[in-house]
DNA sequence: ATTTTTAGTTTACAACCGTAAACAGTAAAA
DNA sequence: TTTTACTGTTTACGGTTGTAAACTAAAAAT
């Protein structure tokens, strides 16, 4: 089968696609609506972004009376976990631990989410190296 | 005094800022020899790169006989940290534990980074709650 | 049947990005 | 000293992004 072709999302598309995951389907005056509280963005802008996401795939629009309802066609969970891959691939690698540290320090976690963050890393121990080499220079290894 | 206003720095420019704080400082040479072997981008390329990091404030440049040396003005960490926060800012609350389940799985850390990190989860557990809501649609708490 | 509202499509437009060639000045080599 | 090489500065150029107005077609209200 084919993999999914890599869609690009921008800062803006993300609040759009944020809302159309978590209702599931939305009409553009809704979007508006809300973005207009969320965002403070006008109409037009809600459009333009909306053109564009069905226009990059990630949108699906299904004529419904005079106007349509938008679903998305990508799934929430594995966009999120693509983009902060993304981002962690910028990084440094020798700086990865303590960046996670830091923003788990920052974010909001449930109970249930540290447990299971916590079952991830005694997993990781398992295998993990003494210590991480800089990916920054090529030819050197070591900071 | 002066918080360090926000400096936008882009994929292209991360490669750039992340040989210079590996190294400390570099001459434009280095730098075009490093990134042809770790980009393959042309000597041009690179020129362009270091002047807008410069024009943004992210690099000083020193003059040194003919040529420039160049120095990082802000500081790693705190750049991964702002970069990362402001991708999770963009990001699902409900979902952030998840993602950086998937994250941790997925990533390099070393015995120290992880003893760190659960280090930090055990912090966070004393005073963390059982349920994150949903922020994605104003107004409504829970997804 | 007109007018008004709504919703999608086109066009706008400046800033930023990736990628780089062209140009200019100075230092080094011949 | 004339030529060459290096290095910083300008210009280029198409694509993306944020932000939105203008235009158009169709439905709803009067």
């Amino acid at each position: 089968m084919e993999a999914q072709t890599q869609i690009e999302i921008s800062d803006a598309e993300w609040e759009v696609m944020r809302v159309t995951w978590t209702l599931g389907s939305v009409t553009s005056s809704q979007m508006a609506e809300i973005m207009a509280e969320k965002m403070g963005w006008k109409t037009a802008t809600v459009k333009t972004l909306l053109g564009r996401l069905i226009k990059k795939g990630a949108l699906r629009a299904e004529k419904n009376g005079r106007a349509f309802t938008y679903y998305p066609t990508v799934d929430e969970q594995p966009s999120m976990d693509e983009a902060v891959t993304t981002l962690f691939g910028h990084l440094c690698q020798m700086r990865v631990g303590q960046t996670l540290t830091d923003l788990v320090a920052k974010v909001q976690l449930s109970q249930k989410d540290i447990q299971q963050l916590q079952a991830a890393l005694a997993k990781k121990a398992e295998t993990a190296p003494e210590m991480v080499d800089c990916d920054c220079v090529p030819g050197q290894t070591k900071c």
